[in-house]
RNA sequence: CGGGGUGUAGCGCAGCCAGGUAGCGCACCUGAAUGGGGUUCAGGGGGUCGCCGGUUCGAAUCCGGCCACCCCGACCA
């Protein structure tokens, strides 16, 4: 839907804001706040104001253009859902409190919907029968609902936000992967028609599910994500999932097993220097409480875990640190604490615990370590997977050059879903041979508010907004200055009713207020091209132009300004 | 939920320690001047000092409890 293409700044419901809300720290929470675009309601919740609306549809229809592009149907799925309907899938409880969930007057519980595979398998369930039915890409942009643990940033991770959720089902995993990259490229020319540079990462895959997944990341220093990239093959990955070498295995020859008395010694760097060996030659032992029950995982001493790859080695909803009372239950020796004759409690082993001889471990006894413990000659351990995060210096996985850190937004996220929801739900169909199948899923989601400040974290200066011509709410901003020149004015609306005649977004300060509270106010706004008129260049039958992001004017005469301008702006989005 | 912080006019802040009629800048209203980067002067309107309770002759100020919001972390578009 285009919107009206004109606006009076002098109707304008909201105010521009000399200074910004100090509690807004983030530099999009605070343009898109003094610009007058959003306003706050509650904590992670936002009405979206004129200026802010008309941006953020500009965002949403590249997003619908492209989606129904690459053959996607738009549709609208409730926003209210029985909870019976997550219970089908058990991802109420991967959810947990993050959903949102309500009482009817019946007290039938339903919850707010944090995303739609449920819904979207439940309408598998009812058209798809025949595998001539597939594939179908279905999709929606609708206000989410999730009680998130901290919202924060404004736009950038809010409890009630838009998202675009589109759904792909398929026949089998080679039609997963055709509509998967159909996405992806979908999304990338969303980007760049938003003039947002992205990089895509491989991704955890969340409560949402799945097998596997990718984001889309807009790398700023301002970013939720930690992104591990590599400069020489391009490998990237959120630091959730990224994998890093860890080295060789030992060539050195074991030496037998020595305790060594270590008094006072309670960490990895102090164990380290005491011993006088680096940190990659100690181990490390870790106490989690994996839904409740005692974990016990085993790193080499240079390496973190990685609770987000322990959590889903382990299959569990809650993961989090031991208490020092379950440790001591336990019969564990914090700070000395070892994988060494440990029994009863499930143990997850790093790979790297392989990668390393005569390590130097805890005893299990309060001021002892033992030297030259090695894997599997001293210690067994339950499983052995990759549990470590990767950091900026160690290898990359693919090439072996040095891994870098940066941070980043998360504007994207795909996933394939395989059939692990469709089967819960009972989605399936008959195949070629008359077999039943489950759908293969895929889902896809951006977030329109997210992606909108986004675009603003990148597009701006000292100034204010500096949007890109596709997303600016309005494209010309019309600003007569006008003194006590009677003619600047009537030149002004002429020009006003010519550019909306011409199809041009104009917005028209018609305010009487000083030209410099005029000109700051364009800034901040951020509107691409200003035409000034005033009493100055009137005389010789010109206009002013000015490009946002440059410093110098062009004078342009007021007759046939308005197709000149529409040329601009026609070169402008070229 | 753990850690940190803030609540006084639409926004930014002072006042609180040492309890005694609630202030400043911006914004807003009226008038005048000005007219190319938040211009100037004069006059004016607006506040349950987050909420509840306590201490006190008297509480924005002291004490207790609660709530909201923001920042860091765990979660995600």
């Amino acid at each position: 839907m285009t919107p009206t293409a004109g606006l009076r700044f002098s109707h304008l419901i909201s105010k521009t804001l000399r200074q910004a809300p100090a509690d807004a720290e983030t530099i999009s929470h605070q343009l898109l706040l003094r610009a007058g675009m959003i306003f706050p309601g509650a904590a992670g919740v936002y009405t979206y104001l004129p200026l802010g609306w008309r941006a953020f549809k500009k965002v949403e229809n590249i997003i619908r253009e492209e989606m129904d592009r690459a053959g996607g149907q738009e549709a609208l799925f409730p926003g209210l859902q029985p909870l019976e309907l997550w219970q089908e899938t058990g991802r109420d409880t991967a959810f947990g409190p993050t959903m949102f969930s309500i009482e009817d007057r019946r007290e039938r519980r339903l919850v707010l919907g944090p995303t739609h595979e449920e819904v979207v398998a439940q309408l598998a369930r009812s058209f798809v029968r025949s595998y001539r039915d597939l594939p179908v890409l279905v999709y929606q942009i609708q206000n989410k609902f999730r009680d998130e643990l901290r919202p924060r940033g404004g736009l950038l991770r809010g409890r009630e936000f838009s998202m675009k959720d589109l759904y792909s089902l398929d026949a089998d995993e080679a039609g997963l992967d055709h509509s998967y990259q159909l996405m992806i490229d979908a999304y990338r020319r969303i980007y760049e028609r938003c003039h947002l540079p992205v990089v895509l990462v491989e991704a955890d895959s969340g409560a949402i599910g799945g097998k596997e997944s990718h984001e889309f990341t807009s790398l700023t220093p301002t970013g939720e994500d930690e992104i591990i990239h590599c400069p020489s093959c391009g490998y990237a990955a959120n630091l959730e999932k990224a994998q890093a070498r860890k080295g060789e295995p030992p060539a050195e020859t074991t030496l037998p097993l020595e305790e060594i008395a270590t008094p006072g010694i309670k960490t990895i760097d102090a164990l380290a220097r005491f011993a006088g060996v680096p940190t990659s030659r100690t181990l490390k032992a870790v106490f989690y409480s994996a839904d409740g029950r005692m974990v016990f995982a085993v790193i080499r001493g240079d390496l973190e875990i990685n609770e987000v790859k322990l959590k889903n080695l382990l299959k569990c909803n809650e993961l989090r640190l031991a208490t020092e009372e379950e440790v001591a239950g336990a019969g564990l020796v914090a700070g000395s604490a070892s994988p060494l004759g440990l029994k009863g409690i499930p143990t997850v082993g790093d790979e790297s615990i392989a990668l390393g001889a005569n390590l130097v471990a805890g005893a299990n006894r309060d001021g002892y370590h033992v030297n030259n413990v090695n894997y599997p000659r001293d210690f067994q351990v339950d499983t052995v997977a990759d549990i470590a995060s990767a950091a900026a210096g160690q290898g990359c996985p693919r090439c072996s050059s040095p891994l870098q850190a940066g941070r980043g937004i998360e504007v994207g996220h795909v996933f394939k879903l395989g059939t692990v929801i469709s089967q819960s739900i009972g989605a399936a169909f008959l195949d070629h041979e008359g077999v039943s199948q489950p759908v293969t899923m895929g889902s896809y989601g951006i977030g329109v508010g997210r992606l909108l400040a986004a675009i603003v974290e990148l597009h701006h200066d000292d100034k204010g907004i500096t949007w890109p011509l596709s997303i600016a709410p309005h494209q010309v901003y019309l600003c007569p200055l006008y003194g006590d020149c009677s003619q600047v004015g009537e030149v002004a609306e002429g020009l006003y009713q010519e550019m909306l005649e011409a199809g041009i977004e104009v917005l028209f300060d018609d305010r009487e207020d000083s030209p410099g509270v005029k000109f700051n106010d364009a800034d901040l706004l951020g509107i691409p091209l200003r035409l000034v008129i005033s009493q100055r260049s009137l005389g010789k039958g010109n206009a002013e132009v000015k490009w946002r992001t440059e410093k110098q004017p062009q004078f342009l005469p007021i007759e046939g300004l308005a197709s000149q301008v529409k040329a601009l702006l026609d070169q402008g989005n070229s």
